[in-house]
DNA sequence: TTGATATAGTAACAGACGTTATTATATACT
DNA sequence: AGTATATAATAACGTCTGTTACTATATCAA
C-alpha cells in the first residue's frame, strides 16, 4: 500500500536516471537523449517541417526548434527553405548523422538491456506493453481540449513556487 | 522491436505527464510533487536533519534546501537549531501541513488510479513491482563509486549542448 | 482585392534541477 | 592544543524545459 504512493515519483525519477545514463554513454557524441530521438525520427522522415517532426517525436515545438538550433550548428542536420511554403523548412540529416544511427541505437540498446537486467525476456515485454498502454490514457488525459470544448481557455496564473534565487525570503515575497 | 527503443524516452515523458498530472490537481494547495512528497516523509520522521530527509526521500540535498526554503517561507515546515550540532536543522511540520497531508495522499491516489485505468488490479501490481526492480538496477548503476573505488574522482567536463541564446548561427536570419 | 484568422518558426522570459564552490562546524589524528 | 579532513547547509551558476508573445506567410471569407 505504501509503494503505490509512489508510483509518480517512480515514474519520474526512472526517467531522470536512464537519461542520465543515456547521455553517459552518448557523451562521446556530445548528443542529449531528445537530440538522439529526434534524429531517428528523421532519419525516417527526411524533408519534414520542423512542426511535422515534432508531431511524430511527441516533442514540443518549441523545444524542437531549440533541439534544431543545436544540431544545424553541430552539422548534424540541414534546414532548408520549402518551396511551396515560405514559412516553413525542410528537414535533412547530414552524412555525419548519419554516420552515427546504427551506434545511436546501439547506445540506446545497451542502456534499456541493462535497466531491464532483472526481468525476463517477457516481463520485459509486458512492462513496456503496459507502459504504454498507460502512455496512452496519460495524453489523452494531459490534453483535454481537443475536441469539443467551449473555447473558454484555463488561464489560472501559477504563482512562483521556488524560492527567489536569494535575498528575499526575508521580506514578504507574496 | 521498434518500440523498445522508445522506452527511455516512454520512462521520461510518463514522468513528465504524470507530475503535471499532480500538479494539475494540487494547485490549490500550491505545492509541486516533490514538495508533497518531502512532507509526506517528512511526517513520519519528524526531527530529523535536512541530509537525513534527502536520503530517506531520496532527493538531492541542495534540491532539499530550495524545497524547504519555499515550504518554510509558506509555512509548512519549520527549521530549528539541532542542540547537538550546530550546522545543523531539526525539521518539523507545522499544523498548517498536517491538516493536509491526507487531501495529498487522495490527489496521488486519484491520480494514480487515473493513470493505471486501463490496467487491472494484478497488472498494477506487476508493473510496479517491475518498476520497483528496475530503479533498484538503475540506481546502482548510476552512482557506482560508493564502495571500493580509488577516489579518482570523474572529472569529464560537459561542453554546452544548448544553442546559445542568440548570436552565434545568426548573421543573416536573425 | 481586402480583411480575418490560422500556421510555421522563433525570441524572450521564467521555473526546475543539477553541479560546483563556499562557509561553518564537527571529528580524527598527532 | 593544533592541524587535517569530513560534514551540514547553502550560494552561485548553468542547462533544460515550458510559456507567452511576436513575425512572416498562408488560407479563408466576403
Amino acid at each position: 500500500m505504501e509503494q503505490l504512493r509512489n508510483f509518480g515519483y517512480l515514474l519520474k525519477d526512472l526517467g531522470r536516471l536512464y537519461t542520465r545514463r543515456f547521455e553517459e554513454r552518448a557523451e562521446a557524441l556530445q548528443l542529449t537523449l531528445p537530440q538522439c530521438k529526434t534524429l531517428g525520427y528523421l532519419s525516417r522522415n527526411e524533408g519534414v517541417s520542423q512542426v511535422r517532426l515534432a508531431e511524430l517525436a511527441e516533442i514540443d515545438p518549441m523545444s524542437m526548434v531549440r533541439i534544431l538550433d543545436y544540431m544545424e550548428a553541430e552539422g548534424w542536420v540541414e534546414r532548408r527553405a520549402d518551396p511551396h511554403d515560405r514559412r516553413a523548412r525542410c528537414l535533412f540529416i547530414k552524412d555525419k548523422a548519419r554516420a552515427i544511427l546504427d551506434e545511436i541505437w546501439a547506445l540506446a540498446d545497451e542502456t534499456r538491456r541493462e535497466f531491464l537486467a532483472d526481468l525476463s525476456a517477457e516481463e520485459s515485454l509486458r512492462l513496456i506493453d503496459m507502459l504504454e498502454r498507460i502512455h496512452a490514457t496519460a495524453r489523452a488525459v494531459g490534453a483535454p481540449q481537443t475536441a469539443a470544448s467551449p473555447a473558454v481557455a484555463k488561464s489560472a496564473k501559477r504563482a512562483k513556487r521556488a524560492a527567489p534565487a536569494s535575498g528575499s525570503h526575508s521580506g514578504s515575497t507574496a
